[in-house]
RNA sequence: GGGCCUAUAGCUCAGUCGGUAGAGCUGCGGACUUUUAAUCCGUAGGUCGCGGGUUCAAGUCCCGCUGGGCCCA
């Protein structure tokens, strides 16, 4: 190995530029003479990775990359004298140092007049195509090594997606929250509804389930009195894949002694906001471009609608006659009573009328009766009911009708007032107990927030559980189970609190316009090679 | 689980009507002292995803399977 030149430093390519910041001029330019004069002799050297050579003889260009910035390196033969024929040995792809000077090219590029290269590590496969990178999707996912070296997009996203969770912490322990961890292994399924991975533990010969939410855990710490809590960590739902949906995803709980479901609706615009601005200081290249092209705008205010009105706007917007005259005399409550007496009249198609509804405007047309249809029959109560309309009437139309002031960019919305009996770890609400204190974040359509005051009340908590149970009894695939040390924990006292729950990949997602969920996960879970 | 699309050199992609498998980049050899996707000359590189079928002849048409993508469940 060739030694140093002794005194010489190793510095990070971002220094180097900033050194030289004063020998640039107006159009990015820099000339030889005024590099010397900013910067002297002094040598130094820098590391990292070759992306691109090209030699004219008896001068060579190679492309130098470092986590900090790139750099070329002009090496010349009368520079380097006998060590330029070693030049020869560096492909693309291999990891170097350089020991040298500064300088410019002719054309007026920084760059590093070197006296001696060395190959640290050897590249043995090409890089992929050096004009389109790696495109290939499979591969992209398959071999992220790759993709993170050929498209540097790629890696800032996932810079951001580090400066997005940095700033989530910063928000919340500028509040006084603590940040925990709790179990990933759990012998119950609770704090969500989803279908859990499971395993055993051999020494205990022990069931687990790898945990669907954390809430459970982080709320027993309410009972032991750690007021402010929060947890930012892998969740595990043993479901579909889609570009929304990894099987191993990244949320974040918080819980907050005496605040309520209200206070979190306006710390949430705070707080997405805050978490944007520091990406935007962060990344403020990538983070201009990302928000120019955002079809949505957070600087306005979020849309605040309780459910019942989001299924009442949605019927009207369908223009369906019988729909709208019972808005009009009763509200939602009048259309589910409606849509009941026609469920029941002819299960299966809403009392034969679903084909003429579906005609009655572009809107109607849109809706997804079938489904709409299948999960109105599966719902038990008048509260499933409402959710299942909001479901197929009001959510998948929020993108339109809920415009920012330019008529373009959606808003985001706050749908309020859920019904308790699809909410069963939240409080009911004072005035009206058949619905909670919650609400849900839709930006852009997709779901990335949802929250509500906790039910504390240990009797209420317990017939939740064993209607959970008695669903799981009668066949549905997705409750929760009956969390027995968690009533004792509420018996102990759980202070008045509200909770939060958010993804942190489509948080990602949303910020950097991200399509699939697959591009802001480095290793998504893919079927393995053949 | 269903529908549509897709799979050709290490990478990015062509391949027409079914008639001997193509280009660029990369690699390898050579020229070149100011390149920026350098340029120029030469050269190598293929189980056309897998398995059947039709045909004198299949990368191409048909069937099945597998991987991937998008949409829906």
């Amino acid at each position: 190995m060739v030694p140093r030149t002794a005194g010489s430093t190793t510095l990070d390519v971002a220094v180097l530029r900033a050194r030289a910041e004063s020998a640039k001029d107006a159009a990015g330019k820099y000339a030889e003479e005024k590099v010397k004069e900013a910067v002297g002799g002094a040598t130094f050297h820098v590391r990292g990775r070759v992306i691109a050579f090209r030699s004219t003889g008896g001068l060579s260009f190679l492309r130098l990359r470092d986590r900090t910035g790139e750099i070329q390196l002009l090496a010349g033969e009368a520079a380097m004298g006998a060590a330029y024929t070693a030049l020869e040995d560096i492909d693309i792809g291999d990891f170097v140092e350089a020991e040298g000077t500064l300088t410019s090219s002719k054309r007026g590029e920084l760059s590093i007049e070197p006296s001696r290269v060395r190959i640290l590590t050897k590249a043995l496969r090409p890089p992929p195509e050096k004009w389109h990178g790696l495109q290939d999707v499979e591969t992209r996912y398959r071999q992220r090594y790759v993709d993170l070296v050929a498209n540097p997009h790629v890696a800032e996203v996932f810079r951001a997606r580090s400066h997005i969770v940095r700033a989530t912490r910063k928000m919340l322990d500028d509040q006084g929250f603590l940040e925990v961890e709790t179990p990933t292994l759990a012998p119950l399924v609770g704090g969500a509804v989803a279908h859990p991975f499971e395993t055993h533990h051999n020494a205990l010969d022990m069931h687990l389930f790898m945990r669907i939410a954390p809430e459970l855990y982080l709320k027993r710490l309410l009972v032991g009195g750690l007021e402010r809590v929060y947890e930012i960590g892998r969740c595990y739902r043993n479901e579909g894949i889609s570009t929304r949906h990894n099987p191993e995803f990244t949320m974040l709980e918080y819980y907050w002694a005496y605040a309520t479901y209200d206070h979190l609706l306006d710390f949430t615009e705070v707080m997405l906001r805050g978490i944007d601005a520091e990406l935007g200081k962060a990344l403020p290249e990538s983070h201009a471009r990302w928000s120019a092209e955002r079809p949505f705008a957070i600087d306005e205010p979020f849309a605040r609608v309780p459910m019942a009105k989001a299924v009442e706007a949605g019927a009207r917007s369908t223009k369906v006659p019988a729909w709208e005259a019972a808005v009009d005399s009763g509200g939602a409550a009048a259309l589910i009573a409606l849509l009941k007496a026609g469920a029941e009249g002819a299960p299966g198609d809403f009392g034969g009328n679903m084909k003429e509804w579906s005609k009655s405007s572009p809107r109607a047309k849109a809706v997804d009766w079938g489904n709409f249809r299948k999960g109105w029959l599966k719902s038990e109560n008048d509260g499933e009911r409402l959710f299942c309309a909001y479901e197929y009437l009001g959510e998948p139309f929020l993108t339109e009708d809920y415009k920012a002031a330019d008529g373009k960019r959606s808003i985001p919305v706050f749908i309020t007032e859920y019904p308790f009996e699809i909410s069963p770890l939240a409080r009911r609400n004072d005035e009206r107990p058949d619905l909670v204190d919650r609400f849900e974040l839709f930006i852009h359509g997709r779901e990335l927030c949802n929250a509500f005051s906790e039910l504390n009340d240990p009797d209420d908590q317990a017939e939740r559980f064993s209607e959970q149970v008695r669903k799981k009894a009668a066949g549905a695939e997705e409750t929760m189970d009956y969390d027995g040390d968690y009533i004792r924990a509420l018996e102990h006292g759980m202070p008045p609190a509200a909770g939060f729950g958010m993804g942190v990949d489509r948080l990602t997602m949303m910020l950097t316009n991200a399509p699939s969920i697959r591009d802001v996960i480095l290793f998504p879970l893919l079927r393995p090679e053949s």
